[in-house]
DNA sequence: GGATAATTTGACCGGTTGGTAAACATTACA
DNA sequence: TGTAATGTTTACCAACCGGTCAAATTATCC
């Protein structure tokens, strides 16, 4: 007797691990863009190659897949603020932050795209991660900078708002990534844009952050 | 007999001006949350407290109401920076821009979210206008800030990355607005915010721009 | 107040959507 | 190799979707 639902199962096999990445893949693809509403089971199936029904075997709905896919997002997309570290100085931490930021947006532009579909509509899948995991995690970081503006090692600033702006300036690369290109032009929009706003954004915030250069 | 569509009728009555002003006002609330394919018809007509076909009387499609308020909002979503002065001094003019557009954020949250809706799924009802008028604009603003820096005014730096640093910064208020005020927690997510966020900004141009203070 | 134009409604249509049922095919494993 | 568990497909359903139509209602203007 076959159970019903894959998902119920303890153990997973080695074609459902397979299949599983190859949704969550093209699912990826396609919420990134439409957002959830927007999305439909065939789209998916159909990127990612197998029929609607088949698909519907290893999630049961397309809330299933498209939270599976956020969790999955939503711990990968921290990283970079969980790497940030306390006990670095200020201009190397705030740097490699910055250049990690972009590295995703270029990297890995659908996810941030999910992520910021997700925002838009007032994070239905999401608003406990973000008041509880994220919230946390941004606390500790902003009392590192705090103390670091403390001893003067950085101008005086509101921590919270400088995380939002280093954020909101990485992932616009990937999230306006059509407007950037556009208004850049044929001649500038290759994948040269990506260092140039390296340059302009540490530059920016070493010396808007009043960080001695070293 | 009745003319099939009041789209057609050269002079508007006042009942037309009023029920598309409503519609689009309705039509804002649902495409700024769920985007284009995500909303529905029958959404947009329940939000305008009318019936499905008496709003297709009014805008044939659901691709028109999109383009009537796409359309709408370009125009005044640029009205900022067409205000960004040539002959006013670096420090004012980067301050206030910052403002103006922090405003906007907070007193046109929908709008900016229809934008960045529109943005995520690849900008397909708008390429044309950002790679024309739009780039057009931004070519404009951005010689302007080079010959500032070429004067020794501001720091060197790359006036597009500039630009796009202003609109990502300011805009993030309202298109990440649920994780904004997670993150803030109750405490510090009142509309103080934008007051907070306008400080923090207007240290971080001016002095990311190395630009004197007076 | 009546003719005429503008507006509103309910019934409807073909296509799409999320999801199911059951038959069929394949794999793993004793 | 047989068989039970896993995986796949076809056919299908009820609800929803964008949009039409004709009839009914309301506003306008002489």
């Amino acid at each position: 007797m076959a159970i019903p639902r894959a998902a119920k199962t303890q153990r997973r096999t080695r074609i459902q691990e397979e299949k599983e990445e190859i949704i969550l893949e093209a699912a990826l693809d396609v919420f990134s863009v439409n957002g959830f509403r927007g999305t439909t089971i065939d789209q998916i199936a159909e990127v990612a190659g197998m029929s609607k029904p088949n698909l519907l075997y290893y999630f049961r709905t397309k809330e299933a897949i498209h939270r599976a896919l956020i969790d999955r997002v939503l711990f990968t997309w921290l990283e970079p603020l969980r790497a940030f570290d306390a006990n670095g100085n200020p201009e190397s931490e705030i740097r490699s932050y910055i250049r990690r930021k972009l590295e995703m947006a270029r990297d890995f532009p659908r996810e941030s795209r999910l992520f910021a579909n997700e925002m838009l509509q007032g994070a239905p899948h999401v608003e406990d991660e973000l008041r509880g995991p994220l919230k946390a995690l941004v606390d500790e970081k902003a009392e590192v900078i705090r103390a670091w503006a403390a001893t003067g090692k950085i101008t005086k600033c509101d921590p919270y708002h400088l995380i939002f702006s280093i954020w909101s300036t990485t992932q616009h690369y990937a999230d306006f990534d059509v407007q950037v290109r556009a208004v850049l032009g044929q001649e500038h929009a290759g994948e040269g844009r990506f260092e140039d706003a390296a340059r302009y954004l540490e530059q920016l915030f070493v010396d808007g952050l009043g960080i001695r250069r070293s």
